[in-house]
DNA sequence: TTTTAATAACTGAACAGTCAGTAATTTAAT
DNA sequence: ATTAAATTACTGACTGTTCAGTTATTAAAA
């Protein structure tokens, strides 16, 4: 008798949201939302387009899903960071640590390029991750610099408006990795820029900026905090 | 008799092909070049999409001839801008304003979004893009940097990763105008990013990064220049 | 345990709409 | 009358979405 042929497919009710958010992902990331199509979505997930459409009701759907699963556990995780206690500066630096490493190696690095690409045909989910997300990472920032800065371990500035100034680089290395990096070389030498080290050099300058350098340096030291 | 009816159209083979690409610029802007159609390009220009045709050999060539119009123009100001002499910290903020003004105001701004959404599916221009455009912008920084510090008027750091952090704000400023600044609301008060103040205070923090500022405070000069 | 009925995950093809690009035709200008 | 700019009508390919039917899985019955 024929040795029992492998079913064709498997019934995974459960497994199949996360494959297709992460086919969704990868798709969406080297084609865009509009010009990716839901079939190839769905053969990255290994499914049929019909399959797709038992779990999604559209491909603006679909594309909602992909922002939201990716975006809220990172939000929480620097909202975690942020309230940590101890010097303004570490935190921010764990902070720009933190969110630098995730832009620069996971797949949800390329969300701020979907969302500013398609911003003008989704203006709900764009007005959604202005309002949850953008704002929220903003005010974050804005509160570890008012702490600082009442600390006196920052000088005084205009923290709002500060407070975007901290994340433009990275915006800036995620655009870059996602749009011009892998463009054709497999040794990224010499590419006009080097994320790693622009990340650094971003905060050597916040130190400078803020006054916040070692301040045994000279008398006109930041006028550093007292005790605890 | 009936009065001469004005034509139902014009000859207008001079004129057309800057009307195509001004048109097509202000599609592009707010539906993204893939989602865009060449009929609502030809539509905004005053055109039938046969017309089009005639001017732009496909949808292809007209984005790319979009890009090129649009940036050759703001680069060569740039490099003007650049070469001039003076301080270095003037002419970074000449510099910074000017692209602040271009990016801000002209509908040009929108290049680099429609550049970071379609790299993808333009490697070619994607490519050119990043070598004859950001690369040569960040050599024009780098080569300001240079000289502020060979004077003594910066502190020495490295120039070639601190210029992305200098265009950094400004693409974030440019990206947000025409993704999130424009979403609902008629009065654009208090909305999370303040362009203007953002520019403002990040020449402000560029200065103190610097070691620009005004020396006269304590004896830790940032040893300031000799004569000439 | 084996058979069989019921369920639900999944497929593949077809539909309807859209759109880039082309060809035939009209109309303005010379 | 001739040229060339512009329009109009058309095609072929593609894609989001639906759905009738197929197959794996589960559960009840024997």
């Amino acid at each position: 008798m024929a040795a029992a042929s492998p079913p064709r497919w498997r019934r995974r009710k459960d497994a199949r949201p996360q494959e297709i958010l992460d086919a969704a992902l990868a798709v969406f990331a080297d084609r865009g939302f509009a010009a990716a199509s839901v079939e190839q979505v769905a053969a990255r997930a290994g499914i049929s387009k019909g399959t797709l459409y038992l779990y999604f009701a559209s491909k603006e759907e679909l594309f909602k899903a992909v922002v939201r699963a990716a975006i809220v556990p990172a939000l929480e995780d620097a909202e975690i960071a942020a309230d940590h206690d101890g010097p303004a500066m570490d935190i921010l630096e764990r902070l720009v640590g933190g969110i630098a490493a995730r832009v620069l190696s996971s797949p949800a690095g390329v969300i701020p390029k979907l969302m500013i690409a398609e911003s003008g045909n989704f203006p709900e989910l764009a007005r959604f991750y202005r309002d949850e997300v953008i704002r929220r990472a903003l005010a974050l920032l804005t509160r570890v610099l008012d702490r600082g800065v009442a600390r006196g371990e920052f000088r005084p500035m205009d923290t709002a408006a500060t407070a975007p100034l901290v994340v433009a680089p990275l915006l800036m290395a995620a655009l870059w990795r996602h749009s011009f990096a892998t463009l054709d070389d497999p040794a990224p030498s010499g590419h006009a820029i080097d994320p790693a080290a622009m990340v650094r050099m971003h905060l050597d300058h916040l130190r400078h900026a803020f006054g916040a350098v070692d301040p045994a340096r000279t008398g006109d030291t930041p006028r550093t905090g007292d005790t605890p």
